[in-house]
DNA sequence: TATTGTTATACTCTATAACTATA
DNA sequence: TATAGTTATAGAGTATAACAATA
């Protein structure tokens, strides 16, 4: 079980302990410059935004972290596992067990093409389909919670945003891609 | 290494694929809904955040991780082991091996208060002060960098966002707290 | 030589449940 | 009984390096 103390509390680094436990812990946490730093906030938002949807992915088959992974493969069937380890910014060889897995379980197939015979053309079965199909209405409700929290207006300025840090902080190797 | 394709492409579900590659594979990678997808974004952007800042602390004596841990202690000192798992939004017991981590390397110290023999507090030595004063640093200069990318108008606005989303996304339980 | 995917291995982060020592 | 912290254990997620098969 996780608790997450509010953050509400006077914005100067000021200390407000009530000092009514017998450990003389504070009872008001300070959060210092934590409070105001973007990183922080990043880092809780997504933790929560991943809690929502795995909550509103309950009972489904596979874990919420496989959706991605699910999702590139019905858009891009026959995509090599190389391919796909680069789209969803993993490496090739964490992707080994996942698709062992997803295969094992009949949600995907993997294909020997004759052209190139070191490599798999990935795709969804019928199976595979419908859980993305169950996922994907989970990711819709929660992104319409989403939607609801952060307010249409401001929703694409935030989504904005979120992209061009993912631009700009990748390490400068000319091309935009992550090495 | 990772490599993230870039997500330029269009806007639709078209997918553009070059066929040049022998495996067939799509150059192009259809990211469909993801690319549009708050949660997906969220990801990615913190991901690159951490990286960067971990870039940026690279050569410091303890993990980028270690952060929050040592600034909440440096800021609330004598603070108990249960009321820093709950700041940090981590169960007590992910808390033990850290702690042990950072007392063996020096860092902190653990006092038995006579008032109550089962807690601890934890408060920083001279060397966690000066190791905190660094990450403090590192944390500023990559703040800095993310205010450029964001913007000064744009980063309130964005930091008002990530703290309703932590706040709104928290399971109905009454009092703000996670179960 | 270079690339695709696998293996072996390991490390970080995180959690649950049962435990101990106090309270 | 309840709480603070530890232990035992496990799982997810991720990575690096070396490798075999193929290009």
């Amino acid at each position: 079980m996780i608790e997450l103390d509010g953050m509400v509390r006077e914005t100067n680094g000021t200390k407000a302990a009530r000092t009514t436990t017998a450990a003389e812990t504070p009872t008001v946490v300070d959060y210092g410059p934590l409070e105001e730093w973007i990183g922080f906030h990043l880092r809780l938002a997504q933790n929560a935004s991943f809690q929502a949807f795995a909550r509103e992915a309950r009972g489904i088959d596979v874990s919420p972290g496989r959706f991605a992974t699910l999702l590139l493969i019905g858009r891009n069937p026959g995509i090599s596992q190389t391919a796909l380890s680069r789209a969803n910014a993993r490496d090739k060889s964490s992707l080994t067990p996942v698709l062992e897995d997803l295969e094992r379980r009949k949600y995907i197939r993997r294909v020997r093409p004759k052209s190139d015979r070191r490599s798999y053309r990935l795709m969804l079965t019928p199976a595979g389909e419908r859980l993305l199909k169950q996922l994907t209405a989970c990711a819709t409700t929660h992104d319409r919670n989403l939607d609801r929290i952060i307010g249409p207006r401001e929703r694409e300025r935030f989504l904005r945003t979120l992209k061009k840090i993912v631009a700009e902080l990748a390490p400068a190797n000319g091309n935009g891609t992550v090495k």
